[in-house]
DNA sequence: CGTTGTTCCCGCCATT
DNA sequence: AGAATGGCGGGAACAA
């Protein structure tokens, strides 16, 4: 899915401290900004993108802020002409004040001509509505933020509206329910583009945590999200951290949950609730993370790849890999090398 | 590929 | 009353 955008290919080689540079794919990334645009998610967007973590092993991206500027978020520095987003490999569009605003011309003109030179389109919240009223999205499935969700299904009939994910990834166009879902979504994004070593090391950075899967609900309107009591969350990462400390132990639901000192059925079900996914799905996601790590970082061989995972043989490994990432082990090493130097 | 045994997980519901 | 628990049953998912 990395966007090759002709003329933009990178330095070769590797930099002073040994660390591969990347080349060809997400290392232009442009943020759209006019009017309306909210400033919680262009900051988020300008903290994984444009911040130079190059001492911590990322790529140092080139960061651009191109559209209107009559913005009053942007501070000091340059806006760049809307069609410089043109030239970017990502193109972020951050949510928006007041969704059913019209969308300038020239922003969605600017949007459909990036489209078309292949770049990969990212939206944050009603950042989604820009999209459409792009005629970006029609025909794909698609999110934004729960309060959006039915208005946005009600505008624009042609889009396949996902109201209860975090994101959702259609081709090379991104949407996201926003806020905090933004920073789920431009990890996954990165770990399709970087792989997931990189993605975990900005997620480290950010102090967040790595893999909140897309599936996860939002929670539903007009409730509040849950609150989880201090002592159930504690217990509840004293249990994650456990069985990640020890991946390759074979664990079952019954020892997480004698782990937790509650039974079975009362950690299935506060599990799912406080996680969005059930046991056995976390540990499997959590495996193939940790395989997908490995792939990356190491010549072993798949097979030793599966046993310090947790995965009891090579094919569950295959069987679990191919289901997340899309590719085989192998095919998925090849891949990742191929696009680094 | 299919087969078989095991584990998971979720609705139901009495109990705490 | 209201919320959380945990045993049970069986279809789904997983492992071999």
């Amino acid at each position: 899915m990395a966007s090759l955008t002709p003329g933009q290919a990178g330095a070769a080689g590797t930099g002073a401290d040994g660390t591969p540079r990347y080349r060809c794919f997400m290392q232009r990334v442009g943020v759209l900004v006019f009017e309306c645009t909210r400033l919680f998610e262009f900051a988020v967007a300008r903290e994984i993108w444009g911040v130079d973590r190059s001492r911590c092993g990322i790529p140092a991206f080139e960061f651009l802020v191109a559209g209107s500027a009559a913005w009053p978020g942007h501070g000091p520095g340059r806006i760049d002409d809307v069609r410089e987003l043109a030239t970017c490999n990502l193109v972020v569009v951050p949510g928006i004040e007041d969704p059913s605003a019209d969308i300038p011309e020239p922003v969605a003109a600017a949007l459909r001509q990036a489209h078309h030179a292949g770049a990969t389109l990212a939206s944050l919240c009603s950042g989604t509505f820009v999209l459409a009223a792009a005629g970006l999205l029609d025909g794909r499935k698609a999110t934004a933020h729960w309060m959006d969700v039915d208005d946005l299904a009600a505008r624009y009939p042609g889009i396949r509206v996902t109201a209860d994910s975090l994101y959702v990834q259609d081709g090379n166009i991104w949407t996201s329910a926003g806020t905090a879902a933004s920073i789920d979504m431009f990890l996954a994004l990165l770990r399709t583009t970087h792989g997931a070593t990189v993605a975990a090391r900005v997620a480290n950075t950010m102090l967040v945590a790595p893999l909140r899967a897309a599936g996860l609900p939002q929670p539903p309107p007009p409730s509040f999200p849950a609150i989880i009591r201090d002592d159930r969350a504690s217990e509840d990462s004293y249990v994650r951290q456990a069985v990640l400390d020890t991946l390759s132990h074979p664990w079952t639901v019954r020892e997480m949950a004698a782990r937790a000192g509650i039974s079975e059925r009362a950690f299935t079900r506060r599990f799912t609730a406080d996680n969005g996914t059930t046991p056995l799905q976390w540990l499997i996601g959590q495996r193939v993370l940790a395989a997908q790590q490995l792939l990356e970082a190491t010549d072993l061989p798949v097979a030793a790849i599966a046993r310090h995972c947790g995965f009891s043989t090579a094919v569950s490994l295959r069987t679990h890999f191919s289901r997340h990432v899309g590719r085989t082990p192998r095919d998925y090493r090849a891949d990742y090398r191929r696009k680094r130097l």
